[in-house]
DNA sequence: CTGAAAGCGCTTACAG
DNA sequence: CTGAAAGCGCTTACAG
């Protein structure tokens, strides 16, 4: 059984595939209600439904738009996503989602693929590997965000948390404590990922803020399978840090796999606070102190933003845009 | 700066359109050495990528598959979509993610979409509130393949987890462990979702083969948002259930929740076992012993399925596919 | 070995 | 108030 196609509806409501159009577009001006009524019913009779494809292709426009994350497995992508998704729904704008797996081919793939599909503008949390894809969205004015990363040089609006500030919360909370001797360890840093290098940086800021000079053997940017080589490195110093700041949900699973494993206590052994307010925080033994990203802010403004641009209602340049974290006080810490 | 079209390049190579396209669907067979050189470098001066839109809307076919899942918070769920992306990753086929929130009307909102934009099938984990429109499909043979759960009278392939048998692991393993008094709790059950009346069915069967007649005070099928009231009254029972089986991964949550703000201590005042294997099921303390489902398996066979259906590779009638769980031990039980 | 022509299912400016 | 015609950017059967 074929789909029936506007020409169909055409036909057995009498009309030209013209009305017809007309109607499914809500241009009743000048539409005699005879005719509405006739369209309406053959529509039902057919079970027609538009084909987007033709539509969007007429139109040069698909209302739809895709999302890249580089890495899915964090709690902050999947928060940021979701609320695209809500902003995007509520503005009838379809959004295609892809996970670059922090692998650069596969975001190219991934990019082209959304563009040869004619998504309206693309959202992005940029790998550090595509400079020249997105320099070259960027000269044909394609509407492009990015999430998360900045990528330097690029003219590209970019929303993200206030990295520094993130940190010397965690560093401050602290000091105030009394610990003195505080480690941090976060995911590698070969790649200059933006949240990772300005985290680490902020947290050295901060601890130069309150006289306290940065230890080298206490700062760690590993992989998430090196992690626990790091800690156990951390670990065997003459004076260990008495408190751990860590960078974000996959590094402190690999923390508290490390103390489970070792048989630590938290915050006994160690104080530690985290960036990224996972699901277990309250549920966890002890309850652990986190820093919040505002992921659902970040991802509705994004969005918000995104789709300004790609109807023109928006003529602003391209800029940073920092968002506040904060700080949720358990027990760990 | 307008976007190269197949004309732009065909005009730039002195080729036909037909030519262009045979060169980019690699249909070389009788093109000459120097054509093909010509039409290389008119792509790549003018940046060209084809718009597939247009290709699809010829072709009749989109080369995509929608995914719609009843509830994105369950990680089976993610860990099911992770699945069906890499198996249609390689076959180099997109797949577009929607979430249906438990909402049928979100769900149907979203079949419509995927339809219109002439997805080549569709995987959903249906909600009950669109059988007719599920029917429809299936009239119209529209490549389509239900997970997680059943739809009555409905000839449609479903991959879902041997339920029965994954309570009754637990079950058994409860019983082996010196249990008798077996609570269960799990998502509410006014909508006869399928894993959680199987879950529930399979748990009541396991105890009476054991000789154990189930109590209706120990079973709970609740909303999210109920579950700490339905664990008041059961921990309230004179009698108390000595474990605790829990139906999936949120209602564990809540249950975990619900431990930590009662202080009580697995598996101390209660042993515990859930179905769904939890990220922190390692590190939790103590670590949970879980029923695990092969989330992984179920979206592969089910993507690999749904493809052949649509090339038409495969013309077995519709069943219904079982998957076994595994029993994790740990020490919550 | 390559091109002209038809057509996929729509939308839209224009004519009447 | 409605329709004929052109066109969006491709593919494909066929002709030469």
């Amino acid at each position: 059984m074929k789909r029936a196609t506007m020409n169909d509806v055409a036909q057995l409501a009498n009309v030209s595939k013209s009305t017809v159009s007309q109607y499914l577009n809500r241009r009743y001006d000048y539409m005699g209600e005879k005719t509405k009524k006739r369209i309406e019913e053959a529509i039902n009779e057919l079970g027609y439904q538009s084909n987007y494809l033709a539509r969007s292709l007429k139109q040069k426009r698909t209302f739809t738009i895709g999302v890249i994350v580089a890495n899915i497995l964090h709690s902050f992508s999947t928060r940021v996503i979701r609320a695209i998704e809500d902003e995007c729904n509520e503005q009838d704008i379809h959004v295609i989602v892809c996970n670059a797996d922090d692998d650069p081919i596969k975001e190219k793939k991934y990019i082209d693929m959304l563009r040869a599909k004619q998504v309206d503008g693309l959202i992005v949390f940029p790998t550090d590997g595509n400079v020249d894809l997105y320099k070259k969205m960027v000269d044909e004015e394609f509407p492009l965000v990015f999430i998360d990363r900045k990528v330097e040089d690029l003219q590209v609006d970019t929303f993200l948390l206030d990295n520094e500030n993130a940190s010397k919360m965690a560093v401050d909370y602290f000091i105030k404590s009394g610990h003195s001797r505080i480690g941090m360890i976060t995911s590698s840093l070969i790649h200059n990922v933006t949240p990772r290098v300005e985290r680490i940086e902020g947290y050295k800021k901060a601890l130069k803020a309150h006289g306290i000079q940065p230890v080298k053997e206490y700062i760690k940017g590993l992989e998430v399978h090196e992690i626990k080589k790091g800690l156990e490195e951390i670990f065997s110093l003459e004076d260990p840090p008495t408190a751990l700041f860590t960078g974000n949900d996959l590094t402190l699973m690999e923390v508290l796999n490390f103390t489970k494993e070792n048989n630590m206590k938290i915050p006994d052994d160690f104080a530690l606070i985290s960036i990224d307010d996972v699901s277990f925080a309250n549920i966890y033994d002890p309850t652990l102190t986190t820093v919040a990203q505002p992921a659902f802010s970040i991802g509705k403004e994004a969005s918000k933003f995104l789709l300004q641009r790609i109807n023109k209602d928006i003529n602003t340049d391209p800029k940073i845009h920092r968002f506040k974290a904060e700080l949720i006080v358990r027990t760990s810490c």
